[in-house]
RNA sequence: GCCCAGGUAGUAUAGUCCGGUCUAGUAUAAGCGGCUGUCGCCCGCUAGACCCGGGUUCAAAUCCCGGCCUGGGCGCCA
């Protein structure tokens, strides 16, 4: 089938904009078809595009040959375009339906297609991703990342207004940012290079210019990982603040993640409808936990972690269902975080760093950084990291650092949270994990 | 890196434990035909699958071994 040209249609609305009270007016909509229910004399297409569907009524008698030759020929993920005109209707579930003049064939799609898209049969994240373009034009999938925007333009509002910066740090390193995590190697120009894990050097060194700055962007950790929780790339939410500490920051975080959360529950009412899901706002300010206390709060339901050692996965779980829903973890062994969080001045056993945990998974890490120097030498030393490798990090440290703290939001775990998903590959357009890489 | 589970039509599944009426069932999708108010439309017909290789056996989707692939858990972390 040769497809129709565009020729000088012009959309005059989505789908979803139709209404009764437009009755009689003329609309032009592109889209997809997404199903055609045939009865014989009467045939339903249902049109859909990014905002929703609309059904198209096509009454064998009443339409042009044209009109009813073209509405024959389509199939499922065929582009179209219709003119036609509303018509208010108590027949249809949103009350309206369009009856055509004109259709055009944009192109044509497979018969078969890969993933069953009107639901009837849903398919596994395996199927879902290997047609993940397919994939992406589910109403769930497409909710998921109207979500996610929303919360992201939610974050990004917020910070501006509070004076932060939006700043682009560099995704290729020539040393690791934190040790530890492995990197992905990178061939610059016959030197070894590195994807960075972590805007976390670059963003301190900001403070001392830029003052208060936020970045968004995707970072990379080579982690051999294979859980719902974890990519080979993901959108970290950063900033830094200068002449702060983990007090300021984690006030506007809170603040951040209510602002993100109510925002969300707000505007995107009908993709929370989509996704069977229901976001609550939390109060501020959020529970605040010392490390001490969630050892002993886990001793009482029986799971012992020894002192200073990072709590694991399974003891997680057991302290969300304790703390159903946003809490702070705080004063953390000094030893189980970086070497870039500030120890506390009165126990230097204990550290100023923090993390933002949502029932059992973490999603937020951040706290104050230290901005000495020679403490810092000390650190990556115990660290076992070599200070000769993080001499330019260093030497930004001999002209007026500023007392700092800044924290990093993982932001596909941010939109598991809002849109209820519990794979993160599902609210990743094109997820890179240990075993995928394409598409 | 370690551990567990699993690969059956386009998709999702039943069957596998305990080998044989499995000539592999069902739903949905696809193709053809029918139907003027569907909205997971309905009805009829058609076509479509046991991951690969080896072994055991009279007989393997089913049991054993190896490989490949996938999902998940742990560790690490966002």
């Amino acid at each position: 089938m040769t497809p129709d040209f565009i020729g000088n249609w012009v959309r005059t609305c989505y789908s979803a904009d139709i209404t009764p009270a437009m009755d009689g007016k003329e609309v032009t909509l592109f889209g997809w078809v997404k199903e055609i229910r045939d009865l014989g004399g009467i045939r339903f297409i249902i049109l859909q595009d990014r905002e929703g569907t609309i059904q198209i009524t096509v009454p064998r008698k009443k339409v042009s040959a044209e009109v009813l030759s073209k509405s024959n020929s389509l199939q499922k993920r065929y582009s179209v375009g219709v003119k036609g005109v509303v018509k208010k209707t108590d027949m249809s579930p949103r009350g309206v339906e369009v009856i055509p003049n004109e259709i055009k064939v944009l192109n044509t799609a497979a018969a078969q297609l890969p993933i069953d898209i009107t639901g009837k049969t849903p398919a596994n994240i395996e199927a879902r991703l290997d047609a993940r373009a397919l994939d992406l034009c589910q109403e769930q999938s497409i909710a998921v990342f109207k979500i996610q925007h929303v919360a992201l333009d939610a974050i990004r509002s917020f910070l501006f207004e509070r004076g932060f910066l939006e700043v682009h740090t560099p995704r290729i390193i020539a040393s690791a940012t934190e040790g530890g995590a492995a990197l992905f190697t990178v061939d610059y120009f016959g030197e070894k290079a590195y994807l960075a894990q972590s805007p976390q050097l670059y963003k301190e060194q900001l403070v001392m210019s830029l003052e208060k700055v936020f970045e968004v962007g995707p970072f990379f950790r080579a982690e051999a990982s294979h859980t719902r929780r974890h990519l080979s790339e993901f959108i970290s939410v950063d900033i830094e603040q200068a002449f702060a500490d983990a007090e300021d920051v984690m006030a506007l975080l809170e603040q951040v993640i209510q602002h993100a959360c109510k925002t969300v529950k707000e505007k995107c009412t009908k993709e929370l409808t989509i996704l069977k899901h229901k976001v609550e706002v939390p109060e501020v300010p959020f529970k605040r936990l010392t490390y001490d206390s969630v050892l002993d709060d886990l001793k009482k339901e029986g799971v012992e972690v020894p002192w200073g050692e990072d709590i694991p996965t399974e003891a997680f779980r057991t302290l969300g269902k304790l703390h159903p829903y946003f809490y702070f973890i705080t004063d953390w062994p000094t030893e189980s975080k970086a070497f870039y969080i500030k120890p506390r001045d009165d126990k230097p056993e204990l550290c100023e760093g923090f993390d933002l945990m949502w029932r059992w998974i973490e999603i937020v890490s951040g706290g104050t950084r230290i901005a000495e120097k020679d403490l810092l030498i000390r650190r990556l030393k115990e660290k076992g990291l070599n200070p000769e490798s993080f001499k330019h990090h260093l030497q930004a440290f001999d002209y007026g650092m500023p007392p700092h703290a800044g924290w990093a939001i993982g932001l596909e775990r941010l939109t598991m949270i809002l849109t209820g998903r519990r794979n993160i590959r599902e609210v990743t357009l094109y997820p890179r994990d240990r075993t995928r890489l394409t598409p």
